[in-house]
DNA sequence: CTGTTAGCGCCTTCAA
DNA sequence: TTGAAGGCGCTAACAG
């Protein structure tokens, strides 16, 4: 209603104390009458008055804003992450900034150009993917630092083992008896993420450890490389039995060729991806959860036990991931029972 | 690198010049001196020095912030939207503070649980289908506000014509030349949005205009409900020919109860989505294209240009919708071509 | 073109 | 338990 904002002054005049009292009582602090604590919230109420961050941060050095960077806010896997860390942090208290750096990211000197320095308790990167270097840029800006899906030593880390859950979705498609067991992985021209190459190595060492040799293909990212990478699997000679895709968004493209090429899962061809992705369960794709909501919610509040100094700044904690069975695998054609 | 971050004071001594002089380069105020400038700019570079928002933000009024309000993060239309927004407010430079009040949203009063008075330029709403006292409360913070996805009159609004699309949608499967279509919608217990309405009315008119009465399952949201309803439209003794969903996520659903029904689509029956979600592409859906991103950029510039003064705070951005023809409509069985 | 001065709204001493 | 004074880092008037 009022168009100037009320500011403390006017809650202190309308209850009657000074402005410290006032103060006191918003910030929670102790040694107030609760008869003019009282008093003062409900003075505040009124006016519906609000703290100015602004201000107050001013004063303590806090802004109560977190950061959060991220390359891109389109893919599935970004709002499920977000979602848990808005969550973690709303219960300290916290506002969330986002960031979204995606074509950015390329740029030497991206962390620079955004206004992080005096403006955030903290940064929370997300799949960001940084070099040494950026991690020390970013150690510039001056506040704790919370790397989600990367683990680099002696940071504050919150990931999922890549490597053990590409190696535990490759032995599930042995276990059924696949021995031609393909993966389908992603890279773009300027950039090999390192979950990708865990992924696949993952996928390699579970291979060798059966005594088979990798059989992988790298398209770009995403549904259409999923997609011309099954057909480059289709026209081999021998295709494979089973197919584990790098993430459930290159099962789906790999899903959609199998489909129009009337190849039929599980039954020619087990799939599988990696994610959980919510189409995933549309499509009864078999796939490694790794749960991103818990994931932000878990660096969320290590982001706040941080900055509360509850929790060191170089905690890894290392979030589960589950093998999720759905129908698109089952033992090869041919095969009884398992192989075992 | 220094443990206190540079102040404005310290690249003033630097520079060899006074205070208001970096305050006037850094915010590309006219009136200096082009070798001064260099060598401010020069100095803040090198000491990686950032304007503190917070402290600006008290003397000019203005924070620098854009605070955008989701009920979720989680689905996949707030991170496409996000997405845009975000990249129109990077190109003011204004930040983006995002707030999920998911649960919150029910209850009374949940505009004061967000620190947006005084904290805040302007406020973004996605997708809350406000009632009009919420709107008046939360016009209360003081700060301009566009609402994205509702359209209300007088306020800034940028949606699309759900109606309409609806209704392009029912025609698509009526010119097909089918007659029994189906309308699968959702609604929670205590929430039936206005995009939902509009779509199910859009739905009505257009069976309307061709004679035909319509045939509605309205149960929850998400894939569940959608593959409840297509299982109770499939035990109808006359099952429908064409099925059109309120949103993607509904037919996928659709889709998984056809497809574990051994129910062919389009072949036996039509299937159609709203929304274009990513998966859609995958499965072949037809759908209704409704560029969230490119909602959410126009939403983020016109807050931009309201904040400018280059626009007025009650323009009314209608989005287009297309109708996206993919493999899942056919004429129905037995049809050689269209009826028309 | 440049420097000086006076706050912006709040928190934090300190004194009462 | 409460109030008064100073200053956080910056911008906006002014003066030079």
């Amino acid at each position: 209603m009022s168009s100037q904002p009320a500011s403390m002054r006017d809650v202190a005049d309308r209850a009657g104390v000074s402005l410290s009292t006032v103060s006191r009582v918003l910030r929670g602090a102790p040694g107030v009458a609760p008869e003019v604590r009282h008093r003062v919230q409900r003075a505040a109420d009124e006016l519906s008055y609000v703290v100015s961050r602004n201000a107050s941060g001013l004063v303590t050095g806090r802004t109560g804003r977190v950061a959060v960077v991220v390359p891109f806010l389109q893919p599935w896997y970004f709002g499920v992450a977000l979602a848990g860390i808005s969550d973690a942090l709303r219960e300290a208290d916290l506002d969330m900034l986002v960031y979204q750096v995606g074509e950015t990211r390329a740029r030497q000197g991206w962390t620079r150009s955004l206004p992080l320095r005096r403006n955030t308790d903290a940064v929370v990167t997300v799949s960001m993917d940084l070099s040494e270097e950026e991690c020390r840029r970013l150690d510039d800006v001056g506040v704790p630092m919370v790397l989600v899906g990367q683990c680099v030593p002696r940071r504050a880390s919150v990931y999922i083992d890549d490597r053990a859950g590409a190696a535990g979705a490759t032995r599930h498609l042995l276990n059924l008896g696949h021995t031609r067991v393909a993966y389908i992985g992603s890279r773009t021209e300027e950039w090999f993420s390192t979950s990708s190459r865990h992924r696949l190595e993952g996928y390699g060492a579970a291979m060798a450890d059966a005594g088979l040799s990798p059989w992988s293909v790298v398209r770009s990212p995403g549904h259409e490389g999923g997609g011309l990478a099954m057909g480059e699997l289709l026209s081999d000679h021998d295709p494979p039995t089973a197919v584990l895709a790098e993430f459930d968004s290159i099962a789906l493209g790999a899903y959609r060729t199998l489909r129009r090429s009337g190849v039929r899962v599980p039954d020619s061809v087990s799939l599988m991806g990696f994610d959980n992705h919510e189409a995933a369960s549309v499509l009864d794709l078999t796939t490694v959860d790794q749960a991103p909501y818990d994931t932000g919610l878990a660096a969320g509040r290590l982001t706040v036990d941080i900055l509360t100094g509850t929790a060191r700044d170089d905690v890894q904690l290392e979030m589960p991931t589950q093998l999720i069975l759905r129908q698109s695998t089952a033992a090869p054609r041919g095969t009884r029972g398992l192989s075992w």
